[in-house]
This record gives C-alpha cells, structure tokens and sequence, in this order.
DNA sequence: CTGAAAGCGCTTACAG
DNA sequence: CTGAAAGCGCTTACAG
C-alpha cells in the first residue's frame, strides 16, 4: 500500500494539520517539526496524491484563452481545439474561457488582459502580439500569481511561464529545404509571401528560409517579400502582379496566412505542375491544395496539441507538478498529400 | 456550484447509495427509481468526478506493457518512453510493468500475454506479433475484461481496443513522394530494404513506396527487396553487394531498422550526395546521418505520443470516460536535418 | 506553534 | 430493492 499523510503523521508522531502545512510549505511550523515530517517523507517514500488534495481543496481551474478574431482559418482552427477541450474538461474540474481580440492590435490586446481579474482565472494562455502595452498587462498578471503562457506567437521581452508554439526560424529553414530538394537542378525565382515583416513568426520564418537558400541553392533567388496582411484579397491581388512581372518565378513560398488568395491564383495560372509552392497550416483550403496537387508541401504546427500543452503547463505550475519531458515539444511538421491524416 | 451526487440524490428524493447504483449501472434498482434519478441528473446537469470516484474505489491502474527485447533502437526509445511516464504516473495512482519478449517470436509473445493476470492488471499495451496463438492469448484478456490496445503493429485479425500507430502504407507513399520528388529529373534503379517480408508493417509500407513509384515516377525502378532482419551487419552486407551488383541506383529507402548498416555502407561510399535515401525512424543514428546529409528524410513516429496515448485510450475503457477527439491519432512525421527538435 | 474534527464528491459493505 | 454510515487521501477552519 502506497503511504498516506496518515503514515506519515504516524511515523513524525505529529498531526494531520502539521504534516499538510510541511507539505505545502505553510508558515508557522517549528524547523525541528519540520525536520520530523521530512524524515518521515522519504523514510515512508510518501508521494502526495493530488487528485485527493484537489478534491479537498475544492479547487477548479480556470483558464482564459485569449486569441485573435477574424477570418484565419489556423486560428479559427485553433478556437475549434479550445472549445473541444472545453466540452471535454468539464470532467476535470476545469473551466475554459474564451477571448477574442483583433488581430495585430497590441493594445487591444492589452485592454483585454487589463481585464482579466487574477482572482478568477488560475491561469491564461495568449497568442500574444508585440507590444509595450501587452507585455505590462502580461506582468500584472505574473505579479498576481497567475501564470502564462504565450500561445503560437512568443514576447521574448517578456519572461512567461512558457512558449508553447514552434521555433520559427527552423520552420523557415525547413520550408527551404523543401523548396530547394523539390526543384532539383532547375533555377529562377522565388516569390516570397508574408502576412506583414512587423510580426515576429514573420519575420523568422522569413529569416531561416533566406539563410538556407543562399547558403545551399544559389541557382535560386528569392524575390522582396510581399506583405499580404494574411487577407487572401490581398495576396490574390499582389501575388498575381508578381508572377506577371516575373515571368522565371519557379517556386512560391507563403510565410503568412491567406492562403485562400495563394491558392486562387495558382490554379488559376494552371501550370502548378512547374512551379513548387509551400505553405504553411493546413487547413481545409491548404488540404485541398495537397490534394489538388496545386501546393506540394505544408509546414504545420499542430493547434490541438498547442493547446493541450498550454493547459497541462499551467496545471503544473498551479499543482506544482513536474511535467513529462518531451510531450510538450510543439513539433514542425510537413504534410504531403500522402501523410494527411 | 457544480451539482454533486448529493444534489441528485435529494432531487430524486432516494439515498447516495441509490445514485451511485444508477450511475454506475449496478443491477437490483427499481425502473421507477432509475428513472427518478435519471430525471434528476439531466435535470441538474450532473456531470461526476471521475477523480473523486477514483478515490473512493481506491481505483489503481495496473497496466502491462510488452514489447520486443533486442538492439532495435526505434523499440529501446520505445522502452525509454514507457520508462519515462513510469516514473512520472506515481502521481497518477497508475503502475505500470514492462515485459520484455523476443523479436519476430510469436510464441514467446503469446505464452507472456498468457501468463499476464487478468486479476491483476487493468489493461494491456503490446507490439504485436501476427500469431494465431497471439490472438488467442489477446483474446483470452478481452474475456476476462482486460482491454488491451495494439502498439505500432496491429493484428487486424483480432478485435482490440484501438490501434495506437501509424498507417503503414500511407507512410510508404509518403516515403516515395519525398524521394521523387528529392531526385528530380534523374532516372534509375532504387534499393528497397525491409526487416523481413513476413512483417505486416514492412509489406504495408513496401505496398504504399511501389504504388507512388510505378503511378508517378515511371523513370524510377524499384530493386528487389534486401530482407535484413532489422540487423544493421546484415544489412550492411547485402546493400553493398546491391550496390555493387548496380551501378544506377540512385535511391535507397530502408522500411525497416538495422539502419547502422544502412549508414555504414552509405558514408563510406562516398558519394552520398548523389543518391537520395529515406529510412525510417528517428534515432540517434539516423540523426547523425541526416546531420551528416547522409540520409536525406526520416519517416517518423512518435513513441512518446503512442505509449501516453495507449494510456489514455486504457484508462478511458476502464472509467468509461470519453476521449479527446484529435490527440489519439499518430501522425506520420517527416523530418529533414532542418526540423530536428 | 499544534491538533481534533469536519468535509471535498464519491463508493462500499452492511443492515433492513 | 433501498438507505445510513464509514471511508478514500487530502485540506480547512477553529480551538487551544
């Protein structure tokens, strides 16, 4: 039998309170009564069941997700995932709210976490923008004792309690590997999409695509990126003037959203077959393209596990548990037609 | 305030002892009391706590995992993985044992599953090995109530639980797609290596390469298949007689393990840029290869994911609880020397 | 600074 | 067929 608070409060020859108190490392205990439950702790091996101790504590978590709103399949994708663990985390004493804010607007952003009151929430996830504004209201919150974590997008200023999302610049590097393989010995262009070179993941992404294409494909050259503010209209409109300057563009990489316009005005152009086009996200447009054959791979960062991670974080800061080592690792996946699943 | 079985059982106007009967589908309860209480649950909205429930039962999870022994390092990262949330399900009221049996055996793998007490474990993880004894002795748990989920291979003779792995023939297209598209306009033979052609896993997979190859890269050939007993000194020794035996190949998929020969012969020929190769499984040796550029694309699973899902899956069948849909599928991973994480 | 007792939301003998 | 009471492993007032 696996020892109890009972055992141990047998074994220090003390009581139940004061063994609960070392436990939880509550003010107003002798040291020489804490010595004597330590020792009976790991004389005993006593490990604290904390389904138990929640019960006792009637403690609910309750988390805030904050995400921004608008037309981006991935995170619309992504509010699909909260609301999926929001139906099934009734059975864990687990409350989830969400929150959505416009997108790119740092102080919008900003007012909605100045109005989480850290009374109520146990902890919040944000997909966060950069900004001032953002970074204090995350601080309030931390100076509360509620943890964060960011959620897709990272604040390097800001010391969260952890960045659940992919590394950006690998992702980048990774779509060029891509790119580059696929084309074999052909050279030309490269049209380069992003939503806007003001967001991080942006940026980053753009940055490890650039390094392995200059490094390793100098057939290869990649044109300025065009900023689409990851409104499909607007990539349609500037990418198809693009492709009509440029008559040697061999391969497309879209860094952004808005991948609706993309993948318009490849099919459009028809000969998809000669040019190779990255994305990333899949979603139910980017799935049909695979399957089209009008893009040829997606990076991907899977929303479900992103924020199944995010609440298992949280949960452990709250519990004070210790995570397991490697499930929180947000891979950078790439999907062909063949491995979608 | 969430409603509790106390709520219910006042609702309904009967005792705890009645509700519990109902909730837990126990026999000797009138259908007019059933229905009192089933009025009042869905009337209240009463949702249990399955942790509190737990703690009442004084419920532990005992689960047996059994997978092949043996110098596989996809199997011992296996093992490490199980060994992982061993130690960390101690807060889980969760014991976990593991069994170690020889590779490609299906009798030694039937006669440990029939030595596993039905009494003493609440559920079975295995890779399996297709046996008809296999079967059997899985069957034998499934009557005594013990379910049991397949890991990484499936026995699609017997009706388990769930398969935890992946699509073996969607991961050879996915294999094929990638060195096509890896060897663009180039024309030869490619070397096909399996463990043995008795394994459903390496067929399968075997079935999906040949099928993209022969639709969509008509001036590639597939080779024979090397059966290397997912031993890398076998492997070695065959690949470089096929090798030397054919002066065209310009691309190498293993399907199976052993890929320490496969590497072996690889760096020493030199002329690793000029084949494509795509093998199976990320390891500490095909990280280094693909580091090295010796081999270009690994075709992954996660074992960590599968062993913390047939987990869930197990524990879902005992408590009768619900799954998250989404977290319980395993993907097909493709990793590149740019995506290691 | 310490302890006895009640309670968290369930389940389990036991009595009727 | 039904219910009162005790108990699972913790925590929380409250009294001293």
């Amino acid at each position: 039998m696996r020892p109890t608070v009972q055992d141990v409060a047998r074994q220090a020859g003390v009581s139940l309170a004061s063994v609960d108190r070392v436990l939880n490392q509550r003010p107003g205990v002798r040291e020489k009564t804490i010595a004597k439950v330590e020792a009976a702790i790991s004389k005993l091996g006593y490990i604290r069941d904390v389904s138990a101790a929640n019960l006792a504590k009637r403690q609910i978590y309750r988390f805030a997700f904050v995400i921004p709103e608008g037309a981006n399949s991935f995170m619309r994708g992504l509010e699909a995932e909260i609301e999926a663990v929001k139906q099934h985390s009734a059975n864990d004493r687990t409350e989830i709210s969400i929150y959505k804010v416009p997108p790119f607007d740092g102080r919008a952003l900003a007012a909605t976490l100045d109005g989480l009151d850290p009374a109520r929430y146990s902890g919040v996830a944000v997909v966060a923008t950069e900004a001032v504004a953002v970074r204090d209201a995350l601080a309030r919150l931390r100076r509360n004792n509620v943890p964060v974590v960011t959620l897709v997008s990272d604040v390097p200023s800001f010391q969260c309690d952890a960045y659940v999302g992919i590394d950006n610049v690998a992702a980048g590097r990774t779509a060029a590997r891509l790119m580059g393989n696929f084309l074999g010995e052909k050279s030309g262009k490269i049209a380069l999409v992003a939503g806007s070179m003001l967001v991080r993941d942006h940026v980053e992404r753009r940055m490890g695509f650039e390094q392995v294409i200059r490094s390793d494909y100098t057939r290869l050259e990649c044109l300025p990126v065009i900023e689409g503010k990851d409104d499909g209209q607007l990539v349609q409109k500037y990418l198809s003037e693009c492709l009509r300057m440029h008559s040697d563009v061999v391969g497309v990489y879209n860094m952004g959203a808005g991948n609706r316009g993309l993948i318009e005005v490849l099919s459009k152009n028809g000969a998809s077959k000669e040019r190779v086009v990255v994305a990333h996200e899949l979603t139910e447009h980017t799935r049909r393209a695979l399957n089209a054959g009008i893009v040829d791979a997606i990076i991907h960062q899977d929303a479900g596990h992103e924020v199944r991670s995010a609440l298992r974080i949280l949960k452990a800061r709250i519990d004070k548990t210790p995570l397991l080592a490697g499930q929180e690792t947000i891979r950078i996946e790439i999907y062909l037609n063949e491995n979608l699943s």
